[in-house]
Order: C-alpha cells, then sequence, then structure tokens
DNA sequence: CATAGAACCTGTATGC
DNA sequence: TGCATACAGGTTCTAT
C-alpha cells in the first residue's frame, strides 16, 4: 500500500514524536514480522538506545540509534501503519493486527499494525554508502541498512544520479512500467505513482525502456519526482482506512490522481475514459489517447515482432 | 545474468 | 444468506 510519499509522510511524523527520545525496548507480536532477522536477539540490543534519527530510501524507513551499529528497519508491505499511541493507548489495549511495538523511554509507544502481513522489522547492520554520501532521506549519515542495500536512491533524493539511472534503464527491454515498480534502478515509485508518472510523461506502460532513450528516460525520472513530490505535500494517497499517517489521519492526493482508479472516467488532458489493464501483473491504469504508441513507437515494435 | 510469474497473507467486493 | 472467485498500495523466491 505505501509508496514513497506514504512512508515519508510517515517518516515526519515518526521523526516528530520519536527523534531524541530513548527506545526503550521492541516487543514482537508475531514470529513472522521477524522474519528477515536470523539473530532475534539483535532487537534486545537496540534497547536503551536514543533515537538520533528517522531515515528513509524509497519504501523503506529506519532508526538511528545512539552507539550501534544496527538501525530498526521497517518495511511497510502492502498494508503496514506505524500508530503513535500515549499513555493509556501505548499500555497494551489489543490493537487488531499489531505485528511489533516500539516502547519509548516517555510511555509512549509505535505500534507497528500490519493486516496482510508483508511487511517486516529487522536490526539491520549498517554499511557504508557506496558513494560516500548520505544514505536518504531524514540522515546526514552515509550508512545504509542491509537489508535496503540492494535498492536504488529514489526520485525525492537530491544524491540521485539520474543519468545513471536513466542509462541502465536504457539497457533493459522491459515494459517501462516494469522498470519504474523495479527498486533496483529507481526506489520508492509503486503501483500508483507508477500510472500517474506514465500518464504525466504521456507513454503507454508497456513500451520497453530500451525503446525510450536515455534522454526521455531521465525525463520519467523527474515526472516521477513531481508527482511523488505533489504526493507528499498531500499527505500521500489514502484509499480506505489502510493508509494512515501516525496519528491516523488520511492523505489527500487521491484527489489530484489523474488515472490511477478512474477507471471510466474522462482523462482531464484530453476527455478520453480511463482504461484499466494488466502490466507485470499489476492492475494498471492508462489514458488510451494520450498515452497510445507514437508511430515510430509501433513501427520500432512492429519490426521486433517480425524479427521473431 | 535477465526476465516473467508465482508466492507470501488477510480482508473486501462481486457474482452466482 | 452462503459460497466461490478476484483483487488490493510490495517484495522475494523460483523457473526458464
Amino acid at each position: 500500500m505505501p509508496e514513497l510519499p506514504e512512508v515519508e509522510t510517515i517518516r515526519r511524523g515518526v521523526e516528530r514524536h520519536l527523534r531524541g527520545r530513548v527506545l526503550d525496548h521492541v516487543e514482537l507480536h508475531t514470529a513472522r514480522v521477524a522474519r528477515r532477522e536470523t539473530d532475534l536477539g539483535a532487537f534486545a540490543r537496540l534497547g536503551g538506545r536514543r533515537i538520533l534519527d528517522v531515515a528513509r530510501r524509497g519504501k523503506f524507513l529506519w532508526m538511528v540509534l545512539e552507539g550501534s551499529d544496527a538501525a530498526l528497519v521497517i518495511h511497510l508491505g502492502m498494508s503496514g501503519q506505524l500508530l503513535h499511541r500515549t499513555g493509556a493507548g501505548a499500555a497494551g489495549e489489543p490493537v487488531r493486527h499489531a505485528a511489533a511495538t516500539f516502547h519509548l523511554d516517555d510511555d509512549a509507544a509505535l505500534v507497528f499494525v500490519d493486516q496482510r502481513t508483508f511487511g517486516y522489522v529487522s536490526a539491520s547492520l549498517l554499511s557504508p554508502t557506496p558513494d560516500g554520501l548520505p544514505a536518504g532521506a531524514g540522515t546526514e549519515i552515509a550508512l545504509i541498512p542491509l537489508v535496503a542495500a540492494h535498492i536504488a536512491r529514489d526520485p525525492l533524493d537530491p544524491y540521485l544520479d539520474a543519468g545513471a539511472a536513466s542509462e541502465r534503464m536504457s539497457r533493459t527491454s522491459s515494459a517501462i512500467k516494469r522498470v519504474l515498480l523495479d527498486q533496483r534502478y529507481v526506489s520508492g515509485i509503486g503501483n500508483i505513482y507508477a500510472d500517474e508518472t506514465l500518464w504525466a510523461s504521456r507513454l503507454h506502460p508497456e513500451i520497453p525502456a530500451s525503446m525510450l532513450g536515455v534522454e526521455r528516460l531521465a525525463g520519467v525520472i523527474g515526472a516521477a519526482a513531481e508527482v511523488m513530490r505533489s504526493a507528499v505535500a498531500a499527505g500521500g494517497t489514502s484509499f480506505d482506512a489502510l493508509y494512515v499517517d501516525v496519528e491516523g489521519g488520511a492523505g489527500y492526493f487521491g484527489r489530484e490522481l489523474a488515472v490511477y482508479g478512474q477507471l471510466g472516467q474522462p482523462c482531464r488532458r484530453c476527455g478520453t475514459l480511463v482504461e484499466k489493464g494488466v502490466v507485470g501483473g499489476r492492475g494498471t491504469y492508462a489514458c488510451p489517447t494520450c498515452q497510445a504508441w507514437s508511430a515510430a513507437e509501433t513501427q520500432h515494435r512492429d519490426m521486433n515482432w517480425q524479427d521473431w
């Protein structure tokens, strides 16, 4: 569920409440939420440490803890929420689908709730970023948790090398939508913002990335950054009660969506009705007029088909 | 190595 | 009302 704008909204809320506080201890409510962890004792070693930073790269969140060689990583998966609770609310009133609770020194707590259980927590060792630059939003430290080290920087990261990213994207023949969803090229983009980015870029979701060229691919990354900046400003997208910020509030970017979830609605650029299909196994919304294959692209595609 | 599809879960909406 | 099926904001494993 949560993509970069939702995770960033949550990150800011967590930072506001937790930065500078001491993490008393981590309570795991299910074994599954720690399934990525080989050493469960690692969580105990995080207790009693001050929270220096609440950081994010793409959809990964982590807390940098004073004097620890490991960070507390949280991935929200499809349905994860982080809810800030104080007083009696933190004491342990049962919360449906609670997966973990991060108890703080001020009798408050951050509760990780996850209906579909695709999310997880990890006490993950920190390693130097390959480029020696700060790891992501919310931190100036050039260390990244191992569980997040395989993903690229995201479009809102000032240290993203968009030229290098678009160059790498141009070397795959996968559909552009699949490439946008592949966190190894550029991270943070999920199903909503992939569709919104492609609408903004007037591109058919199934055009092979290799057909677009480095310049246009760099433009697509720029479009993703623009869409997601607007979405962060609106507090993210809430289709239902599954995505909420740390105070339990909804985001309002849903009003600004051009195509995602807009089946049968008129395209706000040309009036053609928005259609839905499947690309890369994911529901995909697009305007059949604005996002049609261009003549050159069609020709190129047909030539490739004749090769078979 | 690159790529595509299945698998992992729970809940809700839809159709018969 | 009951039941079966499809689908949902993501990532990771497996097969080709």
